[in-house]
RNA sequence: GGCCCCUUCGUCUAGUGGUCCAGGACAUCUGGUUCUCAUCCAGAAAAUCGCGGGUUCGAAUCCCGCAGGGGUCACCA
């Protein structure tokens, strides 16, 4: 058996996104699987619609999840000379011609198919006479219409009939082949052997079977993979409903096993009951024919709750280097030891890292006295303003007779409820809300730990300054 | 509109004639983990398997029709 070759093919027209990927990850994949080649080609064929350092971005994305691919990339407005060959070969034998209509022209025959209820199509309006084709004019391809059956990795046996078959444009005017020519070309000319793209394509192909035919080449194998839906309705997932840039995600700390696996049960299981795969999981475990044949629903909160899942499963030393460059601006002069305490007590509630200066502000700079956080307290706005001062009082005495290590702030804080005759709701929250300022934290006896006694008294100062006024 | 494809809890899905009055996960809700947020644990609610006909002793699973949705009909990919 021949070696497996995949290929991603996008069109360097902006950023890739989930869709895109997900694609680019199947394909990925099915090479891996088989210790075959991943390769990438940029199918820049329109100018007009070019982005100027698409293919670097396209690049840098694939990079990051890991799908780098192992040739590549290759641009196809750098193989001209192929496609011109091929095309020469069509003339030669007569399966292509030089179309000279205008698109005023196409226009009218196009409105006269319609005057006539029928279904337009080129092949009923072949010029008789085709120039001579000079490489100005369109080159068309000259069809010959039969009913097809073929089969596809995920869809299954699929067929059309020869109404399906029409002639198409091979070479624009401007030089460059179209996508239906440049990418069969360049398929074989790969040695491609399986074509994972998305279902846009599938309607064409019929046509790119009567261009294999005419090419002489024998088709790879397809697989037709659906679009990712928009959370809402029923509608491809586009920029408007969320579709963001990948590197997005780069950049807000989600981490790259995690998109990996996100996007790969979206329209794919493996028939068991897991919901989480490492890159080496789906390599083992991936198959096409197990992809689902309908478009899949963008999911933000499962994708978020996977990647939560995976920043609870990364080390902390791990977790420590990827979260550089995250943390709030008052943590520069922190020492890393302090913030990898900082960090351990919240990794378990972090779902991407760009959450770090909202869930850790307060171990790093006092945050200003919100008497809010005491008034709309369930408990403790049942409680007299002097009682609460009171109890805060005595607890501050308490906590200075302490060494501030976890077990004697719990030792201490236990001692507290006996004496105070308190709830722990009352009592920690208060003692809480006093030492952060802030709506939430980690459990008290750690938090106090980690923001150390002098820092941890001076704030109940602060407080009780600030809420006696 | 023509052609092609799809249709199981809100969402992602398991399921290929009986073990499914449909299982898992996310989300939601409840309880527990000495406070909050989160994690973790336990539990609840949630799909008459798009609808209507068949075939069969028996259908989410096979067949037909319908409806809804998607894709496509470019010198874009």
């Amino acid at each position: 058996m021949s070696e497996i070759r995949t290929r991603f093919a996008p069109s360097p027209t902006g950023y890739l996104h989930v869709g895109g990927v997900r694609t680019a990850l199947f394909a990925w994949l099915v090479a891996r699987q088989a210790g075959g080649k991943f390769i990438l080609r940029i199918e820049d064929t329109d100018r007009a619609r070019l982005v100027e350092g698409a293919p670097k971005h396209i690049q840098e994305s694939l990079n990051w999840l890991g799908l780098s691919p192992d040739e590549g990339p290759f641009f196809q407005s750098k193989r001209l000379d192929i496609y011109k060959k091929w095309a020469d070969k069509l003339v030669a034998s007569g399966r292509a011609y030089a179309d000279p209509f205008s698109p005023a022209e196409v226009q009218t025959f196009r409105e006269l198919a319609a005057g006539g209820k029928q279904p337009f199509r080129f092949r009923d309006f072949r010029p008789k006479d085709p120039p001579e084709w000079d490489g100005k004019m369109p080159l068309r391809f000259k069809s010959e219409p039969k009913d097809y059956s073929w089969h596809d990795e995920v869809m299954g046996n699929l067929s059309a009939g020869a109404d399906a078959i029409d002639d198409f444009i091979l070479m624009k005017s401007d030089g460059y082949p179209t996508y239906n020519f440049a990418h069969i070309v360049d398929d074989a000319e790969m040695a491609i052997s399986h074509v994972i793209r998305g279902q846009e394509f599938v309607a064409s192909m019929p046509n790119y079977l009567n261009l294999y035919e005419a090419l002489g080449l024998a088709p790879p194998k397809f697989a037709t993979v659906p679009h990712i839906m928009a959370p809402s309705g029923n509608k491809k997932l586009s920029k408007r409903d969320g579709a963001k840039d990948i590197l997005d995600y780069s950049n807000e700390g989600y981490l790259p096993e995690a998109l990996v696996s996100f996007l790969s049960t979206l329209g794919w299981n493996d028939g068991t009951d897991q919901e989480i795969f490492t890159c080496e999981e789906l390599i083992k475990k991936f198959a096409l024919s197990r992809v689902q044949k309908s478009g899949a629903r963008f999911d933000e909160q499962r994708l978020l709750w996977t990647s939560g899942y995976f920043i609870r499963e990364t080390p902390l030393e791990k977790l420590f280097e990827l979260a550089k460059g995250f943390w709030p601006p008052e943590a520069a002069k922190a020492s890393d030891d302090y913030k990898k305490q900082v960090l351990a007590l919240v990794q378990e509630r972090l779902k991407f890292l760009a959450e770090l200066p909202s869930l850790t502000n307060f171990f790093f700079k006092d945050l200003p006295f919100d008497k809010s956080l005491i008034t709309d307290n369930k408990q403790l706005k049942k409680f007299d303003k002097n009682e609460l001062v009171v109890l805060l009082e005595v607890a501050k005495v308490r906590l200075e007779a302490s060494d501030f290590t976890v077990n004697d702030l719990i030792k201490k804080l236990n001692a507290l409820l006996e004496e105070t005759k308190q709830k722990p709701a009352v009592l920690f929250s208060l003692i809480r809300i006093a030492t952060t300022n802030a709506p939430a934290s980690p459990a008290l006896a750690s938090t106090l730990a980690v923001l150390g006694k002098e820092r941890s008294l001076k704030r109940i100062d602060n407080f009780l300054k600030n809420f006696s006024d």
